[in-house]
DNA sequence: TGCCAGTTGGCATATACTGACATATACGAT
DNA sequence: ATCGTATATGTCAGTATATGCCAACTGGCA
């Protein structure tokens, strides 16, 4: 049952933090952690936020001073995922083609092991078993968009309009998100970065004509 | 304020219908209708179901019986043309490409005018407003990706690896679903068919391998 | 007519979320 | 070391969404 928090709590902490923001870093965590093992125990709806908030200790209303929602705790590392890859993205070089680009980022972003597989392999689970969390997960997939977006505007610059910008976009996200869903059916056990690679391979090949 | 009741009452109406199958289907219409009044007026999420309900003179408890969620009321229409393509694509021939077909679907999916295109535009405005809803909208999404994938197939029989297929209908739908942000960030202006068919070309075009 | 089934309203309740205020405590300055 | 302040948290009250339950009403039909 703590084997979420103490994984973590092994974790080399980042230092020059003070007491304040390390306790809220541990509060941020154990409150993901319970979630975890509360959502993977009962499932997403069964568990409320006042079980959360018990076993990690806090007042409900603390929970929701650091998650605006209850889908947010699920979602939490993903999208912080999703902002590390704006951040590799802005520095990516121009020598590269776009899609090695984006095959590179979007295979780094998978790429994570340990406490970030599981719980992305849970994450996937829940929003297979239970449509309404897939609405909340492709807002997500949205956000990406938005990154990837902005990351190809700057490399193409004016060549490209605004309108194939996004067109651009939302096809590479929903590889991606066709890529993470095709992994974690198969139980998580080939590499996500190849299936993201091996699935932009026949898109810039002729599958769409098919 | 009364606009869109009346345009609706003007409409054909299904004949050997009971009168609590007419009464029930005029009251699904009276919240829809009131519903996208006071979304258009108030924003969506200052639109309490206390206040749609009472407008279209039911109780908060009959909103419930007739639409899920709030939410659910905003989505119906469209939601209901995803069924409808769900329904045209299992028609579609084999005689032309996979392309043509969805271009063809899609497109018509997109060609309703009068009260649906003037809903399709508030909803897309309000989407536009507000990320929140966007969630909601992209939960959509994936129900229109799983007509397609079910049509795609069933249209490439043993030819293809169930994987390519949830990939490539990924694929289209983030291509539909741009189009119809782009169609509607113009105003509505040019036809969204086409815009959709041009920007199915410039994918099987080369635009992925720029 | 009178019964049956479907529809509705009203009530109670669970849950998610928010604002206001009070309290405790880490932090920085002396 | 200690004192004042900013920050984190808890408590409480309140709103909104959503659902179950039961009683009342009503259309459909024998």
């Amino acid at each position: 049952m703590e084997k979420h928090r103490e994984s973590i709590a092994g974790r080399p902490q980042q230092k020059q933090l003070g007491l304040r923001q390390r306790k809220k870093a541990q509060t941020r965590e154990a409150i993901e952690a319970v979630a975890f093992d509360l959502f993977s125990e009962q499932g997403f709806e069964q568990t409320t936020v006042e079980q959360m908030a018990e076993r990690a200790m806090v007042s409900p209303r603390t929970f929701f001073r650091y998650f605006s929602s209850k889908e947010e705790v699920l979602f939490a590392g993903e999208r912080e995922e999703i902002r590390r890859a704006g951040r590799l993205l802005e520095e990516r070089g121009g020598q590269e083609s776009l899609v090695e680009s984006l095959e590179a980022i979007l295979g780094s972003l998978a790429s994570e092991y340990g406490l970030d597989r599981e719980r992305r392999l849970i994450r996937a689970r829940l929003i297979s078993d239970h449509p309404a969390l897939l609405s909340a997960y492709m807002g997500l997939m949205r956000d990406l968009e938005a990154e990837v977006a902005h990351f190809l505007a700057r490399r193409l610059g004016e060549t490209a309009a605004a309108e194939d910008v996004r067109l651009l976009a939302a096809v590479f996200v929903a590889v991606y998100r066709a890529s993470i869903f095709q992994w974690a059916d198969a139980g998580g056990k080939s590499e996500l970065p190849d299936i993201i690679a091996a699935n932009l391979k026949k898109l810039t090949g002729g599958l769409l004509r098919i």
